[in-house]
RNA sequence: GGUGAGGUAGCUCAGCUGGUUAGAGCGUGGCACUCAUAAUGCCGAGGUCGAGGGUUCGAGUCCCUCCCUCACCA
């Protein structure tokens, strides 16, 4: 064993403008099992995260509700504590970036930035709402793509074409705030000069912090040279205001990673450890950052270089994964697999998918893939067929001979051979490939019951005198499984802690595993997991989204329409439920249903369930719709027929371009999807109420 | 479009610095067992390692070209 470790651990700060979901979850079971683990393996091992709370959408999102930002966050920070703490995400502190701390530790940070020149005024030029008072962010504005002139396209970068540009290029551009074209309006911003820093990230790089695939991606971004950043934005901006600088703020993505660091502030003070020893530039501690492949500009160059500018230490290591897919395909709202933290833990034990995690997480940026049959049928036959069935099938037999472990073990180098394996079990979970210590884990859980298989207690137990000899054999086989099962204490610490409790041990750590228990009287045994319903796991994205909680709407949709019962139409449909909750006259109201006259319909590429639709709305004008009813009707039989559509839902970007609305339809899905269609007389965007 | 990652049995994946008949789990077929949450054990079927070239005595493993998938683009 090594000598005692001293480290500080992060997770990537969840947005404050909606629910934990899986992809987040993914990452605080990484985190969260290299942190037990190390702290099984007798480190020091501290894991902190926060809230991430500040910019434009949430200010935005507070003031359609029509609450305080500091309300807004108030309620998310609640349900993002419960929702991992009910993940058993051994976290020592969750803050939030809008907290004394790391405000404190912006200013820090920036003066410190500011003193050593690292710091520049620039002027730019921006697009501003004159209407609502305020500087535009380039996905705020939107426009026609300024090279191939689709619509509705954001001001950075068209989804159609793939083309970037800035807003002003858009043509006919209108701000999505108050629906007013911007202006173009001058503004003094700061800038963090990141170019100064570029040989200094190359040699913190080379030393191994980030993967080498990873390393790959850098260098591309080192290539095209480090661009400084912008790390200020104008009021009215809900952040932190800048020191010296009134009515400019600290750009989100500035103090977020800096909330690392307030929050382990708060994490300081609660707990007296003294701040410097992981954060001075001499510090001999370890710094590691858990990331999503996407934020790795800001993790692996923008953040060490701050952290270097402002004096204090670099990470250790910033360890990026990949996303979690569901059954292949991208989460997404409208197929129902937008699969929240708490839809999760309603239907299932947390330890369950942290299991389903692990067994599939290496050390590189893969995607993972949340398959609903695999879940089933990994955690059946691992967890309870091979993992438990090794103690439920020797448990009985020690307690019909006594309740008590026999003194020796009959075959020492069995148990030997799991006490060895425990170095390259616990070199993968270092490595953070889960997934190979997993397969060793399993491996060692065939051979337990190969063991047990091959001794049948179960006949020996039929002789007069065989009462020692099963209890000898039993002895072994629970002692390989309590070895497993410290084993993969850092990913099912509950189901340890029972087995603890069985075996009447302390707390496990790593070490014990290298000894057998003898001669201990333990426990009457409990079952330790049960079986999964292949059938309810299929219902985690088969019936339709529960309603939105407060804070889980997306900015611009209008609740009740969003999480319709009847949004069967643009994906794969819904099973119907038994009975929707009740709404009232005006939520119904808010829901703008309109006659639409199909012009026309096409396939899409690429998508089999697709239909490109081109409908007239009438006063409302033309609109393009994607509705999933391929399998259902030709095209040609569409065009010219009258049917049903949302006409205020917001408008949603899918790989094929923007669905501006939906189609009504009705019918369990595939072939029998049925549009509806009105009476004769109706026409195109008369309002259906 | 640029870049990155990846394409190995039906499914999910291992295959380190190139070296005997390409591995595991799940699923599947057969047998055995009955201690165990219909759990477990044994035996078997199943792969021209995305395609085509090349280097080499020898290539999933190195090089080139192409195809496909996924992701990212501050």
């Amino acid at each position: 064993m090594t000598a005692k470790r001293r480290i500080l651990v992060t997770s990537a700060l969840p947005y404050a403008n909606g629910p934990i979901h899986l992809g987040y979850l993914l990452e605080a079971v990484q985190t969260d099992v290299w942190v037990r683990f190390q702290r099984l393996r007798g480190h020091e091992c501290h894991y902190v995260c926060a809230d991430d709370t500040h910019g434009t959408p949430i200010m935005l999102k507070a003031q359609a509700e029509g609450i305080s930002p500091e309300a807004l966050i108030g309620a998310v920070h609640a349900e993002h504590r419960r929702d991992l703490a009910d993940m058993l995400i051994s976290l020592d502190n969750f803050g939030s970036t809008h907290s004394d701390e790391t405000r404190a530790a912006c200013n820090r940070a920036y003066l410190a930035l500011r003193e050593r020149g690292h710091i520049e005024k620039r002027v730019i030029r921006q697009a501003y709402d004159a209407t609502a008072k305020m500087f535009l962010p380039d996905r705020y504005v939107k426009g026609n793509c300024p090279n191939c002139g689709a619509a509705d396209q954001y001001g950075d970068s068209c989804e159609v074409c793939g083309a970037t540009y800035s807003p002003s290029d858009l043509k006919n551009p209108l701000s999505v705030v108050s629906g007013t074209p911007p202006v173009e309006r001058d503004s003094e911003h700061y800038f963090f000069r990141l170019s100064g820093f570029e040989s200094r990230l190359k040699e913190w790089m080379a030393g191994g912090a980030v993967q080498r695939s990873v390393a790959h991606k850098l260098e591309e971004w080192f290539a095209q040279g480090l661009k400084d950043w912008d790390i200020s934005r104008d009021a009215p901006y809900f952040g932190f205001e800048i020191p010296d600088a009134p009515g400019k703020f600290f750009y989100v993505w500035f103090d977020a990673p800096i909330g690392y660091l307030g929050s382990f502030a708060q994490l300081c003070a609660e707990r007296k450890l003294a701040f410097d020893d992981f954060l001075s530039p001499d510090s001999r501690t370890e710094l590691h950052h858990f990331i999503g492949k996407d934020i790795l500009y800001f993790h692996a160059l923008f953040w060490p270089a701050v952290l270097e500018g402002a004096g204090m230490r670099r990470p250790t290591g910033v360890h990026a994964h990949g996303f979690v897919t569901i059954n292949g395909q991208k989460m997404s709202k409208s197929r129902g697999t937008f699969i929240t933290a708490r839809r999760y833990l309603e239907h299932f034990p947390a330890e369950y998918l942290r299991y389903y995690f692990a067994a599939k997480l290496g050390p590189g940026i893969d995607d993972l893939d949340f398959n609903l049959d695999e879940f089933a049928t990994r955690l059946n036959s691992d967890v309870v067929g091979k993992l438990v069935n090794i103690a439920s099938r020797c448990a009985g037999f020690i307690a019909r001979t006594g309740g008590t472990l026999a003194d020796a073990l009959p075959e020492p180098a069995l148990f030997a051979e799991f006490s060895a394996a425990g170095d390259t079990i616990g070199a993968a979970y270092e490595q953070r490939d889960y997934a190979g210590a997993i397969r060793e884990i399993m491996a060692l859980a065939d051979r337990a019951n190969q063991y047990i298989d091959q001794h049948k207690p179960w006949l020996i137990a039929k002789r007069e005198d065989g009462a020692a000899e099963v209890r000898g054999v039993c002895t072994l086989g629970l002692n390989l499984f309590r070895s497993l099962m410290i084993f993969l204490k850092p990913v099912l610490p509950d189901m340890a802690a029972k087995a603890e409790r069985f075996f009447r041990e302390a707390p496990w750590n790593w070490q014990d595993a290298a000894r057998p228990l003898l001669s201990q009287t333990i426990g009457a045994y409990e079952p330790l997991a049960s079986r999964l319903d292949p059938a309810a796991v299929a219902q985690l994205v088969e019936s339709p989204a529960p309603p939105a909680p407060p804070a889980a709407a997306k900015p611009a949709a209008k609740p009740a329409a969003a999480s319709s019962p009847a949004a069967t139409a643009t994906a794969t449909p819904a099973t119907a439920a038994a009975a929707a909750t009740p709404i009232s006259i005006d939520q119904f109201a808010s829901v703008d249903l309109r006659i639409a006259r199909i012009l026309a319909a096409e396939r899409v590429e690429g998508a089999d369930k697709l239909l490109k639709l081109r409908v007239d709305l009438g006063e409302l004008g033309e609109r393009q719709i994607f509705a999933g009813i391929r399998a259902a009707y030709e095209p040609a039989t569409l065009v010219g027929r009258l049917t049903v559509v949302v006409a205020n839902l917001a408008p949603r970007k899918m790989r094929f371009g923007v669905s501006e609305g939906m189609v009504l339809a009705a019918g369990p899905g595939g072939a029998d999807v049925f549009l509806l269609s009105p009476d004769a007389g109706a026409a195109p965007g008369m309002r259906v109420k």
